[in-house]
DNA sequence: CAGCGCAGTTAACGATGACTAACGTAATCG
DNA sequence: CGATTACGTTAGTCATCGTTAACTGCGCTG
């Protein structure tokens, strides 16, 4: 699968030979689950054979944790700048769920991963990834506190989770064209927030 | 252990080993992965030991493949009576999201099962999985087209994949108490499809 | 050009996993 | 009452998996 990378800090075509890697993983992880993968499923997804991903990883472990890692900081600092830069509160979260519409939309595989195999990490790694996500949901709540009028802390957080899930259906839902896609789950997210109270 | 059982229709909360193994398993899966549980760990779950369970499965992914098939089963014939009940389309909507919700409410985990794990099963319990989730779609597709005037059915079929996304939140959206969050939900799911256009 | 290190190879190892075999026991029933 | 059946047990088999070891060639650089 190709992937057309408009995220932040965008690779051209060709990457190095770990984020290569990495992608191969993460393709592969999504679709059969981090056990369900082989580590010479991995290398033969990049053209290379088995232990040689050793050269780049210390174990399949890492590569599990290194991707979580990276995906969520890449959702908690392009979030927290978009909605930083936003004039208004209802302008901020609309913004998030445009930059995460698009995240979901570029890479389904990815979004995928970090869904469900976040029990699959080590410790460390875990805990690491539970608190970028802990922020990135806070800046979430802080978004909806502010833009919709009346909402508990509470509310807004459960909110947030679920606007998460149907944001997240993306890969799952290639029914209609990209652009209609995201354009549909923008007005759907926003339209649930606004019913939110 | 003694079985507290109401009566022999009962089907309470008392189950017969088969189901027991099942609930286990499911909550495994959830957690774990289908590949990241052992036969020794779902034995090991209800008090017997390992091949033990192979005097009520033929095999692991029989386990996997007899809960998916039920779950989609129980969510598809449920759906299609609730919406064939329902006295108007926007009632048979309404009557949809709250059946979902306390669904996804009261089966966390076989919730999260159907959601990772469908790409694990044998291919044939896939197929069969597939029409049956297919049918249940369609069931919504019916249900938002007749209530949401104007959509098409591709953005039905979408906004449906992308309520489900959001109503299966439930199992990480512990902020709010049950009530709450089933009103919550109630809320955001119905408040997205009006927004469907 | 000697030499070093990066990136790869195949072979092996220990652990673990799903599943089978062989066996035991208590209740059911003809 | 004897046999069958239901439901367990432990021990073993065989495949597979993650990881390491030992080795190889290529491209820099001093």
């Amino acid at each position: 699968m190709m992937q057309v990378s408009a995220g932040p800090a965008a690779q051209a075509v060709p990457t190095t030979r770990r984020d290569q890697i990495l992608a191969a993983a993460a393709e592969l992880f999504a679709a059969h689950g981090f056990h369900g993968v082989g580590i010479d499923d991995i290398g033969a997804a990049v053209g290379i054979s088995g232990p040689a991903l050793y050269r780049h990883f210390r174990s399949k472990d890492a590569m599990l944790g290194e991707m979580l890692i990276s995906i969520s900081r890449g959702l908690f600092s392009g979030g927290k700048e978009r909605a930083a830069a936003a004039e208004d509160p209802s302008k901020a979260l609309a913004e998030l769920v445009t930059f995460h519409t698009n995240f979901a939309l570029d890479n389904p595989a990815l979004i995928t991963v970090q869904e469900r195999n976040l029990g699959n990490l080590r410790e460390d790694d875990r805990k690491q990834v539970r608190a970028l996500q802990r922020q990135y949901v806070e800046v979430w709540v802080g978004a909806i506190s502010a833009a919709v009028p009346g909402i508990t802390e509470e509310r807004a957080r459960s909110a947030a989770h679920a606007v998460f899930g149907l944001l997240n259906s993306t890969p799952h839902n290639r029914y209609v064209g990209s652009t209609e896609l995201a354009e549909l789950l923008h007005r759907l997210a926003l339209g649930a927030l606004h019913a939110a109270r």
